[in-house]
DNA sequence: CTGAAAGCGCTTACAG
DNA sequence: CTGAAAGCGCTTACAG
């Protein structure tokens, strides 16, 4: 099929090919007549450039890349759907790729991203040092990358995240206000910030001493999250402590609170009744399933904001060749 | 910087590019002994392949873009999850746009899957007749066009969904077998499908008389999913007939379901308390909700691989310049 | 089975 | 302010 091009135009307002372009980007050496003629004959004849054709001269896509481990996550979807608004308001568009926490996985979206020349990478990594070099080489030789959520992975950039031990902090601490003395803190397994996390709850419990209070953690795995989770859940449960009764929960992630947290209820014997419960979660359901609970927000779309600002900073700096200076930055929870 | 191109390849194995190329594309004519030459060696110095030069020469790239109103359904969620891993296991990778209900943003949408050149397009579209003229042109001129979901859509082509009045009407009975007597039907506000799904109730009541039964249909309006929703929803009810209570409840989309049921529940005096509820849903927070209540699940990855299957086959048929003749597919609703 | 050559549609130094 | 020309990295007829 025959799509409109620069050529046709050009022939069709007798200028050269090199001032059509020109106008079309908005060259300052233009003058805005020839400008506004070739615009508005462009978008008489529907021209709608082929970004193939840029891409390969200039070696960059207008294509941001959001890696992300899934959609089930509404803390996912809730970033990808506010960067995707910012970015709709640039030239650039975003594509999704999904790692499904698999390194494998990870490392082939990477390589998507290089082969489509992508601008820029914003991603939550799949662990701490999940396709390190390959991320190393991406940042000094293709384009910035942005962390964001994950933040502990050995990349050095720029980075956007919570702080994990912080806000399980005060989770803990306010659960204890509240009276309960055996929390129970549930964690996704394999994810680096479950060491920051249990920093937290430890330095909650300081000072409250056995055998009156007691903490523990169980890792439930849900690489991918349509698993069956109740098992995984109950096991560790039922080798830990006999007879013990926990009366504070916390879920860490949106899964833990919205999918986990219901079968541990339902289910005989694990929990005391009033069990009191801290479900970090970025979804209104995560109230309607139970009204007594405290929901925590992550703040993921003020994440989706500053991950905007920075790319297009990276971006800028990398055109005038500018090293910056790589900075984490900690946005807080949203508290129920 | 520099990507290894296969001009470098060429040069350190002493053979033509055309040869490399061919190789990589495993072509025919190449022999096996020097396709795998090419190939080891470009593995061993990681040749990442430039799709902007193949997209540019060949006019057709390798993604294909699915078009979907917004990721805040699980419905789509599903579908875009379940659709990303069948396209991940070929050549084609997937590009995600979304409406967010909006005509003027799906044809922003649909220029950016244009200006990539894009092999396929999957789509769920806004409304009925939104931007036929456009999809037309593109069926025409660009790439295959496949409709999912929404097949009330003007567009001759391939359609893929279910078949709402049956579904509504199978759902209707379900309750009027278990005793209910008047029925309310829960639509999104400007949706296709809802005259369908209106005939369907109707059937289900077809030779129930008033004053013993009725039903009736309020449309909510929620084209960004996180609007407020309460108010729409109360409003028309309270204009209804005073004094009726309905004691049976179908919600026909996943926000509906989980999002809008939860929040007439909780309030006062709309229902009967025993009201009877049967919910399309594809999340298991459905049944988490309430498990009293029914819930239908769409066929979201069924439909994602009908829609993988038959874009394949409409690549394909272009390439062999067959005219396909278009069917619509409908595939069946998983009652709970 | 392999190679030489044209060309996809842009951008951008270079020249004027 | 505008134009002529090179070239980005591939694919693919054409030739042998």
């Amino acid at each position: 099929m025959q799509h409109v091009t620069i050529k046709e135009i050009a022939k069709a307002l007798n200028l050269s090919f090199s001032t059509v372009s020109r106008s079309l980007n908005d060259n300052y050496q233009i003058s805005e007549k020839t400008k506004t003629l070739v615009r508005d004959y462009a978008s008489s004849v529907n021209y709608i450039p082929n970004l193939a054709a840029k891409t390969l001269k200039t070696g960059i896509s207008n294509s941001i890349a959001v890696v992300v481990p899934f959609l089930s996550s509404p803390f996912f979807v809730d970033f990808f759907e506010e960067i995707t608004m910012l970015f709709s308001k640039t030239d650039y568009n975003v594509i999704l790729l999904q790692t499904f926490n698999n390194p494998i996985k990870e490392c082939e979206a990477l390589d998507v991203a290089i082969q489509n020349r992508v601008a820029a990478i914003i991603i939550s990594p799949v662990h701490d040092d999940s396709n390190c070099s390959k991320l190393a080489y991406i940042q000094k030789q293709v384009c910035p990358v942005v962390l964001f959520d994950r933040t502990n992975h050995r990349l050095e950039t720029h980075k956007i995240g919570v702080r994990h031990e912080r806000e399980i902090a005060i989770a803990a601490k306010q659960l204890l206000k509240q009276g309960c003395k055996n929390i129970l803190l549930l964690c996704c397994k394999g994810i680096g910030a479950n060491d920051a996390r249990i920093a937290g709850i430890r330095s909650a419990f300081l000072g409250k001493q056995e055998p009156d209070y007691s903490w523990a953690v169980v890792e439930i795995e849900y690489n991918h999250p349509n698993e069956d989770l109740k098992k995984q859940l109950l096991r560790p449960l039922k080798e830990q402590k006999e007879g013990l009764c926990y009366d504070g929960i916390i879920a860490t992630t949106d899964t833990l609170t919205t999918k986990v947290l219901p079968l541990l209820l339902t289910d005989e014997g694990m929990l005391a009744d009033c069990a009191q419960v801290i479900g970090f979660s970025n979804t209104a359901y995560a109230r309607i399933l139970n009204p007594t609970w405290t929901v925590f927000t992550q703040p993921s779309r003020q994440m989706a904001i500053k991950c905007y600002e920075t790319i297009l900073e990276l971006i800028n700096y990398r055109r005038l060749q500018i090293n910056p200076a790589y900075n984490t930055v900690f946005l807080d929870v949203i508290p129920g």
